[in-house]
DNA sequence: GCCAAAAACTAACGTATGTTCGTTAGCAAG
DNA sequence: CTTGCTAACGAACATACGTTAGTTTTTGGC
């Protein structure tokens, strides 16, 4: 047989995106293989490569889409906030954490995976983390300026709010004790406890 | 030739675990090679066999002996600190956050390689890894009890906590702008800010 | 209904990898 | 000085991996 009745080129594609995630996620994407993804797929090792460039490409791929759809969407929902900057604070937190609650393997991926990157691939995936960083870093600078927060250093208080946030990744499990909404609130809570002046409650 | 002049097995072994601490951290343990890390010791890659059983059970040594230390390690601090409640936490903290600077090594491979190791490995480094994460949840319920801290779900804080605190792994690098003193101080202050309870300051 | 493009197949290549085997030279105890 | 253990060596094995080549069947536009 060759081509099989009913296949989509688009379907296929998906497919194989939604599997590589699930296996890259699980296992690291060193230690995946693509003989073990085809399978996850229904295809053959070499039918993959109807759809990706090179197993690298697929890893950037992945790891690229997200960053920039984690990007637009963090964009929309600091817009939705308005224009103070604590509401945007607190919108920042609440979004990243649903987010990363719902995207998990694509976040861990993202993550832990930009050192199997090679430099040219690597290189603009850094730019793209850094210009999420700086959305917070921008607010952190924003409420200092105001005298409505108060932290030691913005750089480091980014880096810990943002390990802070992304840490659900690692221990969430959906349809446990406590709903998203909960989980979401007491990070925002966390946040904003850690880096509020006392007086501006 | 065979054995080499002044060569010595603890010597040999202290080498492997060394240099491959330091793969690992780089690149992964599925990345890294055998060949790679005999030539990073100077030896062939037939002569690890002579320090290691497996590569398995060199990453599984490198994990165990690091939790188990910083196990060790805690308790010291944690003892150094006193009874009391909130300065107990701090300690936790404060050490939690220097030894992470000082070993981000050994901190991330037990953190981001749980994955690689077989079953039986996973199982033992889990339990190390829960009572280690116990000290901190006792913690937090004794300030609870005693009405000293405030968070809406002891786990969610703990975990939180943990992540933001171990976070420093993954952006420090010695020589930086802060001294280790500085970032510690940072660190604390936020987690402390972030679980106080409003009156009591 | 025909035909190029798409999407799958089978087979294989070249290399990399963890590990084993047999051997050999240095070291320390008797 | 001998002897047994240690720690290295070189060579190789078996497998696993990413990828390519060539082929075959289905699909969709004319």
């Amino acid at each position: 047989m060759a081509r099989i009745a009913g296949s989509s080129g688009a379907r296929t594609a998906e497919a194989i995106r939604r599997a590589a995630l699930r296996l890259i996620w699980r296992q690291g994407y060193a230690a995946m293989n693509l003989r073990d993804l085809a399978a996850e797929v229904g295809i053959q090792p070499s039918s993959l490569y109807n759809h990706i460039e090179t197993k690298q490409a697929l890893l950037f791929d992945l790891v690229h889409d997200h960053l920039t759809a984690l990007l637009a969407a963090t964009d929309a929902a600091l817009e939705a906030a308005g224009p103070d900057t604590l509401e945007r604070l607190r919108a920042f937190a609440a979004h990243h954490v649903l987010y990363h609650l719902e995207k998990r393997a694509e976040v861990y991926i993202a993550n832990s995976e930009l050192r199997a990157l090679d430099p040219p691939n690597h290189g603009r995936v850094v730019a793209l983390r850094r210009a999420y960083e700086a959305r917070l870093i921008t607010l952190l600078e924003a409420g200092m300026a105001e005298g409505r927060l108060a932290v030691a250093d913005i750089t480091v208080a980014a880096y810990a709010i943002l390990a802070m946030l992304t840490g659900v990744c690692t221990w969430y499990r959906p349809g446990g004790r406590l709903s998203n909404a909960e989980i979401v609130d007491q990070h925002v809570a966390l946040v904003m406890a850690g880096v509020l002046k006392r007086s501006a409650a």
